[in-house]
DNA sequence: ACAAACATACAGACGGGTCTGCTTGTAAAT
DNA sequence: ATTTACAAGCAGACCCGTCTGTATGTTTGT
């Protein structure tokens, strides 16, 4: 198992500057620890995997004691949704663009490396998958998880849309955004399970050259 | 759980054809149990998930006890590799080409289908999925896994080449052969997550629009 | 003082590996 | 050919560790 003290990890950010910091809020004290505790399941969930992983586990990569956990979530479940939330809260942040400011035809190849880098990057990518794919296994675990993603993707996808100039109700602009989503998904999926170290790479170079003659042809892409 | 009593559905393949069949040779009653193992847990896995499968439930589902379970396969994970194998078999056996027939300048529309509903089909490719996602937290199970995927993964990507009519080492049209295989494997795990009943339609019907396009080009693919 | 946050102890369930005994097939010996 | 010795397939029980939820005790904030 080897859990790894991990004091010199953890994140201090919530922390008042105050070195010898008495008397924090009871709101500070919930919400630092629920924000380790998050952290520490994602950490947990791609290295550990969903059904493997144990509150106890958790509770030790939090640094805190299972009580706590407990205390702030009764059931694993209750855990597993405030982890997901989390995790889409933090692409949501990591996402370099913004529903306001659009970015009109912008480079396919650049959207492709956003795409990769930001959302498909193993690290954050594996726990949403495991968590993807216990959500089939329970139904009440599946519907929350689905709830707290759906918000996200048609944002996404908005914003993806608008990024590549197309108006509303472009159809087939929309389906190709979820080809790119698709294509990207399943390299993440075969580079998890079979790493050559570049093969990635040369997936993604040959898929950008492929959409930047689908941008040209015109006949799936209409750019402003 | 509502485990169903699956005697009727169990293969009887291997039986002799008197119908009170005694003395069935040992190697017989062996290959029997052991088919029988196979089936159950790809079936289990699919439907339950690699971790929460226990062997005793795979008992239950092939209608054997747990001794004759673990008399056959000692470890759990011999049991999975087993399976696993049996699935692949079961990959090149529904696989409708051979290596020697080849079908140069096969349609692209066709060969997608095929890809789809032949490898990527949920019922098959959820136990498959499972599989690869455990391998990763076992370093000897994953060894074993990616060992018999590998020969299988070979032989398919030569066959699909030569459908292609690409010559051996022409290398973007390999890499193209791993775009489809990637779009396929994201679309199924969108698919087993998010599944809007034609969503998957949707993208499939204008992914091989593109694919045509690009077999015209001549760019990505150039054909005998 | 009161309540919220936290810590620890406990209870019941479950899973996988092992062990013992029983049944069925196989082959050698007579 | 029948008996006899052995091997292989099989059945069910047991043990140990682990996990989740809960209940009770202790500290910290308001």
């Amino acid at each position: 198992m080897a859990l790894k003290n991990q004091t010199s990890g953890a994140p201090d950010a919530p922390r008042k500057t105050t070195p010898a910091q008495r008397r924090r809020t009871q709101a500070e004290r919930s919400s630092e620890t629920r924000l380790r505790v998050c952290q520490a399941t994602l950490q947990a969930l791609s290295e550990t995997g969903y059904e493997r992983i144990s509150t106890l586990e958790i509770a030790k990569r939090a640094n805190i004691s299972r009580g706590a956990l407990t205390h702030q979530f009764p059931t694993r479940n209750e855990l597993i949704v405030a982890a997901f939330q989390y995790l889409i809260q933090s692409w949501e942040n990591a996402w370099p663009f913004d529903d306001q400011q659009g970015h009109p035809n912008m480079e396919t190849d650049e959207l492709i490396d956003v795409l990769w880098e930001k959302l498909f990057s193993p690290d954050k990518y594996m726990a949403a998958l495991e968590l993807m794919l216990a959500a089939r296994l329970d139904d009440d675990l599946g519907q929350d998880l689905r709830n707290a993603m759906s918000r996200w993707t048609t944002k996404r996808d908005n914003i993806i849309a608008e990024m590549l100039g197309a108006t509303q109700d472009n159809e087939r602009t929309r389906t190709l955004i979820q080809i790119n989503l698709c294509l990207l998904r399943g390299l993440a999926v075969h580079k998890s399970f079979d790493s050559k170290p570049d093969a990635a790479k040369l997936i993604i170079d040959q898929w950008k050259e492929i959409m930047r003659e689908i941008s040209k042809s015109g006949n799936f892409l209409k750019r402003g």
